[in-house]
DNA sequence: GGCGAATGTTTTATACTTAAAACAATTCGC
DNA sequence: GCGAATTGTTTTAAGTATAAAACATTCGCC
């Protein structure tokens, strides 16, 4: 923390109106950030209902299952999808109510619970994907090849700059 | 949409994992984008909790009211917040009966509500602005200052691209 | 000058989310 | 082997969030 406020190239007079351009820059990033988050966010649930009647929290918990061979536990997901374990009770209670997700306690573990999706869930997610990637695809659709591959790059550094440096969580890629 | 597949340099054999490569970057873009705004919202929510006993929500409230001169009316914030009109009514209950904001039905337009910070909510603000740029400021020191800037201006251009260019919404800088 | 469309807000019903406490089973150290 | 710490999950209480409908006021237009 100590060291931030220098970090900007040095200057002689103009300190208080380069300190806070410099200084708000943080801030601006972040906000963009959760701008960019937030419409992209928005877009998706709202084509989720239109489309298939389906809520994004659930959408998101089918894609982390789909792709976990096996199954996952509660806290598995939890930590993938950076929620609460109690939220990951909650969504998983309902999905397994319309039968789209499989609950049973782990065999080696009887604390834990393996769980997987059912025949329907994964069709259901089938059926769903194509679009959900489309919208993502038209949505940055503005980008130029040359600037996603930047911005991937330079999220990766933001991410390891906010982990500090060990990837735990949702290892997004 | 339909020319995004091709977009990428074009190549002889190997079409499928090229193909596969190539057309996950926006998904990898759009989970990475997500897991940063989640690491940074759930540290501010954590920090915001312990040290003030506040809740996010709320401070993004107050922010907003902070920056805008005069005060902003229901929907101003809605839109801002990029939050539903439904959400800002409830969360400006709470503010008002905890002293923190003012609300009251504007003179020019009867249909309209006038929110202000009031005294106490803007001493309140004031009190939790320094811990939280520090905190964002911390988050971020990992970034070396170009980095900073490109990403800024990446995520311009990511903001740029989905709102189609009309520049609506949370206005962050 | 009055009616329909548009705008601004709240209400309703439901879902999602968190933090913290409670509960359950396993592991570790002795 | 036994008890304490640990790990995995659920429960609880409260707050946050959405979409859609209901409500209130103003505006546009004739």
């Amino acid at each position: 923390m100590e060291g931030r406020a220098h970090r900007g190239r040095s200057r002689g007079g103009d300190y208080e109106s380069a300190l806070t351009k410099d200084d708000r820059l943080d801030l601006r990033i972040w906000l963009r950030l959760l701008t960019c988050t937030n419409l992209i966010e928005r877009k998706v649930r709202q084509n989720l209902r239109r489309s298939f009647r389906f809520t994004l929290p659930r959408f998101d918990l089918l894609a982390q299952l789909d792709r976990a061979e096996g199954g996952l536990t509660m806290s598995a997901l939890s930590a993938r999808l950076m929620v609460s374990n109690g939220n990951v009770t909650g969504l998983i209670d309902r999905l397994v109510a319309e039968g789209l997700v499989d609950r049973k306690t782990a065999p080696e573990d009887r604390r834990a619970q393996r769980v997987r999706l059912t025949v329907t869930g994964k069709a259901a997610f089938d059926a769903m994907t194509p679009d959900h990637m489309r919208w993502i695809n038209e949505m940055l659709d503005g980008l130029a090849r040359e600037d996603m591959e930047a911005l991937y790059a330079l999220l990766g550094k933001l991410k390891h700059s906010l982990t500090g440096g060990e990837a735990k969580g949702a290892g997004d890629a």
